[in-house]
DNA sequence: CGGCAAACCTGCGAGC
DNA sequence: TGCTCGCAGGTTTGCC
């Protein structure tokens, strides 16, 4: 499910609903997800307080008192279900991890099983695979035109999909990728190494809008907690093109037109949405 | 080295 | 109604 926008809802849930909660259960149902459960994973959370929660490109970062942090990617398909009483939860099918606090709690739901739940010191953390090669977080004052351009520079990759590589930029996904180069007015065809200062530096502020209306959204979205679950929020009814081959973009919208003009294509194995008309 | 397809797994909607 | 097919928001591996 989860592209930043949506992690960073579920991160703010959880933050919202367990700092400072301690954890007195671990109930882990499953040996793995993508990767084993770490095997000190109950060991290590039972009687801990969450200190803070984090987020890294599309990974929750959930700290410990202990200077460990638990870092939750969701995959596809996963979901965080919080709730609120002691012991007010049954566990429900794909729930492969249940975590219960003093007063409130979590179910790690996956049905896929390609998110991973990974454990390691804080401070080892920027040393992690997982976390070793990612690229600037779009978010920062640090991701800026000449950032990103610095980035593309020499690949022969489409532009749409070196925006996939999160040793590019960190946290973006199908969706974000899409709309981004539809808001920058780029076509997603067009080679990494061709794009122009102006379009690299309309390109970082298109991926900062659209993330930041996509939070917003998400948001919004938050006034129950259960919707921190990591589910598109609001924001999946206002895509201008993702999902809408041969609808009208809004753009276009004011043009007399027989068939929308929003076009799919594939690249590099995934599903690309684009308005050849605005995107050059 | 860079770029791409395949693999990991289940659920869902479309079409027959 | 029920079956099969294709597709899905991510990451990693292994192949060219």
């Amino acid at each position: 499910m989860p592209e930043l926008p949506e992690v960073e809802t579920v991160k703010r849930g959880m933050a919202q609903r367990l700092t400072d909660e301690h954890i007195y259960s671990v109930d882990q149902r499953a040996p793995a997800l993508r990767i084993p459960f770490p095997a000190n994973l109950k060991n290590a959370l039972e009687g801990r307080r969450f200190s803070h929660f984090g987020r890294r490109a599309k990974y929750i970062l959930a700290c410990l008192d202990s200077g460990q942090v638990l870092a939750i990617h969701l995959g596809m398909s996963g979901r965080v279900r919080l709730f609120d009483e002691r012991d007010d939860y049954s566990p429900g099918k794909h729930d492969h991890l249940i975590l219960q606090t003093g007063n409130s709690g979590f179910a790690l739901n996956d049905a896929r099983r390609f998110g991973m739940v990974m454990l390691m010191d804080e401070k080892d953390m920027a040393g992690h695979p997982s976390f070793k090669g990612l690229g600037p977080e779009p978010l920062d004052n640090g991701f800026s035109g000449p950032v990103l351009a610095q980035a593309l520079a020499g690949k022969k990759a489409p532009v749409k999909s070196a925006l996939l590589d999160q040793r590019v930029v960190a946290g973006l996904g199908n969706i974000y990728v899409c709309e981004a180069l539809y808001f920058a007015g780029i076509h997603p065809e067009r080679l990494s190494g061709s794009l122009t200062e102006t379009e690299t530096e309309n390109l970082a502020l298109a991926i900062k809008d659209v993330l930041r209306r996509a939070i917003d959204a998400g948001g919004s979205s938050l006034r129950d907690y259960r919707q921190a679950d990591g589910e598109l929020g609001y924001f999946q009814h206002q895509f201008a093109v993702y999902g809408k081959a041969g609808e009208t973009c809004p753009a276009c919208s004011g043009d007399v037109r027989e068939n929308g003009c929003i076009k799919k294509i594939k690249q590099a194995g995934r599903s690309t949405f684009y308005c050849p008309d605005r995107q050059r």
